[in-house]
DNA sequence: CATTCTTATGACATCGGTGACATGACATCG
DNA sequence: CGATGTCATGTCACCGATGTCATAAGAATG
C-alpha cells in the first residue's frame, strides 16, 4: 500500500504538500493540488488511520458490544433484532460526526466482554456503548475514567449513563387505546415477572387502568414463561384458559411481546376462537417480522430501538465533546402505538372517547 | 492513557525492555519482568495498536460490512437475523485467529459501500466479508487485489469467492422427508421469482419429487409476494385458496420461509382449517423466533447462517496467509432438517419409507 | 586465565502522517 | 522604496511500539 511520500515523490512535491491536498488547511497551488490529486488517484492511495490517529491522539473509534446474554439461564438468541435495531440507530446518530463504529458482539458468552473492552482500548477508542438484547441490569467491568460509556437497552448499579425503553409508558398507551377502542375487560398476559420490563409494564396497564377508573382485577393479569420450549406453549393455554373461563372474561389480551401474541393467536385458534372477533389480541415490540406478518396484523406498541440507539449515540458524543452531565438519570424512551386489526373497536367508533383518548395524549 | 515510556520510567527500565516483557521475545530477569507489570498494572496500560500496526505494517483487523439491500425495491429490514448470526459465525471463525472483526452496517443504503470500504482501507484490513441479508446476486465496488474479499451469502459476477445456502438441497431433503413421512400431494409456495434461493428452492423440490417418482403437478407450484404490506396476504389467501380447491388437494404445504408459513396458519385457519390435522405446513430457515414460537411449532429447514459466516471467516484466513484458492467455486453450506408437529406423519410411522428415506440420505 | 557464548538490557532508527516553524516569491501599503 | 502581509511550499520533529544492532556482565569452555 503507497503512502504520502510516494504520492509526493510522483507528483514531485513534498510530503507535507500532499498531507495538505489532503486535509484542505493551508494553501495549495491550483496546479499542484492536480498533479497530487493526480498522482494519488495512479497510486490508489488510501491514507493510513494508523499514522494519523497517532500523530493526532484521536483513533474516531466508537467501540460497540452487543450479544451478551443476560443472567437468566437461556443463552439462545432467539429474536436478535433489538441489538441490530439499536446498532443501527447508533450508527445513524454517529455518521454525521465522522466516527467509525467498530462492533463487536460477544457471542452470547459474557467471559468474552472484558478482553473486547481490552481490544477496544487498544484502539484508543473514543467511547464505548454496551448494546443489551432485552432491558435489564448489567454489571460491566470498569473501564477507564477518561473514556466515556453509555449503556443502551440496560443500565447498572453505578449510574452508568444510561438510555432505556419508556416499558411504563409504552404499555399504558396501548392499554389506554384500547381502552378508548372500548375495551373494559383487558387480560393481561406478561413476561416473566424476573424481568424489569415485566413490572414496568404491569405498572403501565395499571396506570391506564386507574386514569380510565376501571377496577384491577387480578383474575385478569397473570405472567407466563412462555418461552420455554415445550412447557411455554402448556402454560400460556392454561392460563389463557382460566383467564377466559371467569365469569366476566376479557374482550383482548395484552401479551407481553409479539412472539408470545403469535403463539396466542395459535392457542385461541386451537381453542375454536376467532381472533379477533371472539377475542382481540395485543402485542409489545412492534417486532415487525412478526407483527405485520401474522393474519390478521398485530396491534402492538412500537419499541423505539432505532430511537435507543441514537439516543446512545448523541449522547456519547455529547460526552465526548466534554459536556459534564455523568450523573443524569436514565433516559427514557417511548413510541406509538400501532393499531392494525387484530383488536377490534367494541362499538361503533365512540368519537367520545376517542376523543377523550386524544386529549390526554397530545 | 500511558505509554511504553511511562511504564518504562516507573519501572525505571528503557522503553524497549517493556515491549520485550509484553511480547515474550527477548529473555528478561525475573525481578525486572515483575517490575514491569507492576508498573503497568499501576498506570492501567493498555497498548496502543495504532504505533503498533504501524510498525509491523499489519492491522490484525477483518473489515465486515452488512446490512446493504439488494436490487428489490424493499428497503425495510424486517427479519434482520441473517446478518446477525453469520457476523456471530464469522466471529466465531476468526476468534482464535487473534484478529479483531469491525462491522460496519450500511444501514440499508448501498451508496454508504464506497465510504465504508474506504475506511476500512485506511485501517489497513487484512481482508474484508461483504455478508448480504437474503441470497442474491451483488456488484461491489472494486477492492485493491491485494486485499482478500469474500461474500457471505451472495455471490458476484466476477466470481469473487463466495459462500452459499445450498437451497437446492435443503429444500429437497425437507420435500424427502415430507414424502417419508408419507405426504404425496405437496404444495409448494415460493418465494417471488426474481430471488435467488426461490429458483433453487423450487429445483430441489422438483429434484425430491423426481427421486420418489412423484408425477409434478404445476398446480401445486406457485410463487407468491407475500411480502408486500396489504396485497401480500390476499395473494397468498388466494394461492392456497385455489390450491385446496382442486380435485386432489395437497396435504402439506411448502411455504417459502418461516414468516411465510406464519402467514399460513392464519389463513388456514380463518378458512376453518385445522393444522395439522386437515393441512400440514412446512417453513424454510429455521428462523426460530417463529419456527419455535408458533402454535405449533414448525417443521422446516435450517439455514445455517451461523455455518456460512465460519465458513466465510475461515476463507478470508486461508486467502490471508497466502493459500491461493482465488478461483474456486461457491462454497455451498446446508443444514438440518427441524421437524417439528406442524406435519402430520400421514400413515402409521411406515418404516420401509423411512428406512428408504435414511438410506438414501446418509 | 583468556576466549567464546549467553543473558539481560539499552540506544536508535523506523513506520506514515501531521503540527510547528521556516523560507522564498509576490502583492500591498504608507 | 522599504516594511509588512499573504500565499505556496518545504524541513523537521514527533506520536508509540518494535526491529536491529550494540554493550556489559556472567557463565561456560578450552
Amino acid at each position: 500500500m503507497s503512502t504520502i511520500y510516494d504520492v509526493a515523490r510522483l507528483a514531485g512535491v513534498s510530503a507535507k504538500t500532499v498531507s495538505r491536498v489532503l486535509n484542505g488547511d493551508g494553501p495549495v497551488g491550483e496546479a499542484t493540488r492536480k498533479a497530487v490529486d493526480q498522482a494519488m488517484r495512479e497510486l490508489g492511495y488510501v491514507r493510513s488511520n494508523a499514522a494519523r490517529m497517532m500523530r493526532a491522539q484521536k483513533s474516531g473509534i466508537i467501540g460497540l458490544i452487543t450479544g451478551a446474554i443476560g443472567t437468566h439461564h437461556q443463552p439462545v438468541i432467539k429474536q436478535g433484532l433489538p441489538d441490530l435495531h439499536i446498532v443501527q440507530g447508533v450508527q445513524r446518530a454517529l455518521d454525521a460526526s465522522g466516527m467509525t463504529v467498530m462492533i463487536a458482539d460477544t457471542g452470547g458468552r459474557k467471559d468474552r466482554i472484558p478482553p473486547l473492552i481490552e481490544t477496544f482500548l487498544s484502539h484508543r477508542v473514543e467511547g464505548l456503548i454496551y448494546v443489551a438484547e432485552y432491558h435489564q441490569e448489567v454489571t460491566l467491568p470498569r473501564v477507564p475514567d477518561d473514556t466515556p460509556l453509555v449503556l443502551a437497552n440496560c443500565f447498572d448499579a453505578i449510574g452508568t449513563p444510561a438510555i432505556l425503553p419508556d416499558d411504563r409508558r409504552l404499555q399504558s398507551d396501548l392499554v389506554k387505546r384500547l381502552i378508548a377502542a372500548g375495551h373494559r375487560r383487558i387480560g393481561f398476559l406478561g413476561l416473566r415477572t424476573e424481568m424489569v420490563a415485566a413490572k414496568l409494564r404491569r405498572t403501565g396497564y395499571l396506570d391506564a387502568l386507574a386514569a380510565a377508573k376501571i377496577a384491577r382485577d387480578d383474575q385478569l393479569i397473570t405472567h407466563v414463561d412462555f418461552d420455554e420450549p415445550v412447557v411455554g406453549a402448556q402454560l400460556l393455554w392454561d392460563s389463557i384458559d382460566r383467564m377466559l373461563g371467569i365469569a366476566n372474561p376479557p374482550s383482548v389480551l395484552c401479551c407481553g411481546n409479539d412472539q408470545m401474541a403469535m403463539m396466542v393467536y395459535g392457542i385461541l385458534r386451537s381453542m375454536g376462537l376467532r381472533v379477533p372477533e371472539e377475542v382481540s389480541v395485543a402485542g409489545f415490540d412492534n417486532y415487525r417480522a412478526v407483527s405485520e406478518t401474522l393474519y390478521p396484523p398485530l396491534t402492538t406498541v412500537e419499541l423505539p430501538y432505532n430511537a435507543i440507539g441514537a439516543r446512545a449515540g448523541e449522547r456519547l458524543l455529547a460526552m465526548i465533546s466534554g459536556e459534564i452531565q455523568k450523573d443524569q438519570s436514565p433516559i427514557l424512551v417511548a413510541g406509538p402505538t400501532h393499531w392494525r386489526s387484530s383488536v377490534t373497536e367494541v362499538r361503533a367508533p365512540n368519537l367520545v372517547s376517542f376523543k377523550r383518548f386524544r386529549e390526554e395524549n397530545e
